[in-house]
DNA sequence: TGTCTTTATGTAAGCGCTTGCATTAATTTT
DNA sequence: AAAATTAATGCAAGCGCTTACATAAAGACA
């Protein structure tokens, strides 16, 4: 029932100084290999465990990161999440992730209290935020990256959005779809859904191919609203034969509406994901998808961040590659090739 | 480019005592109401921040929960460590979550990575962990939930998991399914896996069917585990025709792969999952399986544990209720009922 | 009105650790 | 062998906050 057991106690014990055990445990090149051993026994005769309060209030440092991101429900920011807790354990940080689940309030206060709690440094996800989540990240001088999308206002590393949208929608476009629509994440409070939209939008303007209203489809990024938001696009006035989808779930979903409804996919209707997720490469037909590095993407910005925290310069913006995997769920209109 | 505004100007400017700001802060009724105001201001103006680390040296405490699961990656642990976030948040703790990927070395890590940091108490996930990290959670009087498996050694809420498989398998039992087989997710490192072949086994048994070890498949939790699950399972000598599977993400995977095989379901094939997953609800046809009320899971962890951290003593284990949930997946062998 | 409570605030001692500087020991140089 | 370096350790001052305890102000009571 003994007390807490403090560095002062490894110190007595192994007859030095607290000042040596300190060193001895995080400069270990600064003491000598004997001195190092005593205290390495004493440590370990008295199970001792530095304490993380003290010694980031003595150092100003936390070895730990803080990660925000909108939900952890989707397959794509647990794999790029996990990759990025994986490199950081590598290098002796700790990943802190809080999810939001795209509350713009929430998401500032879990970066204050991220702040509050001495993190090193801070991953968004996103470039849309709270009007005074900008300010708030400026003022704490310590490094934040963006990811998934760039924005100037932050080093960040993502994905062109609309490059991303724009190659599914050219993809349809190449196959002959002139009726296309799209099923989208809410765009509230989500620039990546926000930035498809608009490079669907603006593949489709080089196409000389108008877009309406009723060709966009707005909807939770889950099968449901693949569901529904297939529903609503075959209301359209002009019905679309192919179909871009903010994320493959949606177009499982809409997949699978499709399928209930007694529409041929491709034949009648072309389907296009993004993500690849696992989901797109089982059901049939596999969905065709553009293929996004999640798991790069987290490594990735964990070694910026590192680098960062490191004081070593790095790009403001890195850009990731994706591309295009044609699989079961698109075809040219009516079927052709 | 001041230095960062401490307790101390907060007081300064306020023209009190660091003391009485620190109350107005964290005891605002014992503060009179014109000073609590004047603090406010001060705040306000300077827009202080309280650091984590100094408080949670000077008083013991962190306002702070460490929740170690397996993998962000599954939609069950996202939205019961999702609900668990929201209703600590709700009570003014965070939550930080860290995965080690079935890794009892990991976890050990983190658990203990998570101690050194203060947090108030601990979320660990199943029943099955290093040997040391009984001793570990032991030794530091904190409180400790386990979840999802119920243990006698801590505090639990969780499930009966050998119940739930053995609800699975009498329902396809009352089927006339005699040839059963399963998929589970891969045991080692995974108590619930264990429990869930076990009530397979016991249903079957009290059932008076045998079981050999060709009718058990053990995979990753995924749908190409499902896939592949399926794939063994139909090279068994008396060929089932039935399968639990350990989720839902497996169920999908078999009936996948079971539809590319021409196998009707369920005529030719009955296929009951776990978990309730929306996949399970939307793809076609439905899949039967057990719904586990995972948020409330969460919500309800969350609750005990701050009821543990306020001192309040706790029910040793809770086993919460799950029911079948039958669609389309199920039905008597060759299509019978 | 003077004494006894109660309530609001201030004083100051740490919480467990790191780190600049001072000191001493070991090593090299001349 | 003495002086000059360099390496290893110790000393002690905080880091920013909370919280007994002491004190002062206000209210209750007789």
């Amino acid at each position: 029932m003994q007390n807490r057991i403090r560095l002062e106690d490894v110190a007595q014990t192994a007859g030095v100084s607290t000042a040596t055990v300190s060193r001895a445990l995080s400069l270990p090149d600064r003491v000598r290999p004997e001195t190092l051993e005593r205290v390495r026994r004493a440590v370990q005769k008295l199970g001792y465990v530095p304490d993380a309060a003290g010694r980031a209030l003595a150092s100003g440092r936390t070895k730990t990161v803080g990660c925000v991101i909108p939900t952890l429900d989707h397959a794509i920011f647990a794999s790029s999440t996990h990759a990025m807790q994986t490199t950081l354990a590598a290098a002796g940080f700790q990943l802190l992730v809080a999810s939001h689940e795209y509350n713009p309030d929430t998401e500032l206060d879990l970066v204050q209290s991220l702040q509050q709690r001495g993190v090193d440094a801070l991953v968004l996800v996103g470039a849309e935020h709270h009007k005074n989540l900008w300010k708030v990240v400026q003022d704490w001088r310590k490094p934040t990256l963006l990811t998934w999308s760039c924005d100037a206002r932050l080093p960040s590393v993502g994905f062109d959005n609309q490059a991303i949208a724009a190659l599914g929608t050219q993809h349809l476009l190449d196959l002959g779809h002139r009726d296309i629509g799209i099923i989208s994440g809410y765009t509230a409070h989500n620039d990546r859904a926000l930035a498809r939209i608009e490079g669907f939008r603006a593949a489709l303007a080089q196409a000389g191919c108008s877009l309406s209203k009723d060709q966009i489809s707005e909807q939770a990024l889950k099968l449901s609203g693949g569901r529904l938001g297939l529903i609503q696009l075959l209301k359209a006035k002009k019905r679309p034969t192919a179909i871009l989808c903010g994320n493959d779930l949606l177009a499982a979903g809409a997949l699978l509406e499709a399928q209930r409804q007694g529409l041929k996919v491709p034949d009648d209707l072309s389907i296009c994901g993004i993500d690849n997720h696992d989901l797109a490469a089982e059901i049939i037909p596999g969905i065709t998808t553009i293929s996004l590095p999640a798991r790069d993407l987290g490594q990735i910005a964990a070694k910026q961040i590192l680098a960062a925290i490191d004081g070593t310069p790095i790009a403001r913006q890195s850009l990731l590659p994706f591309h295009l995997l044609v699989r079961g769920t698109t075809a040219g209109p009516g079927g052709s090739s």
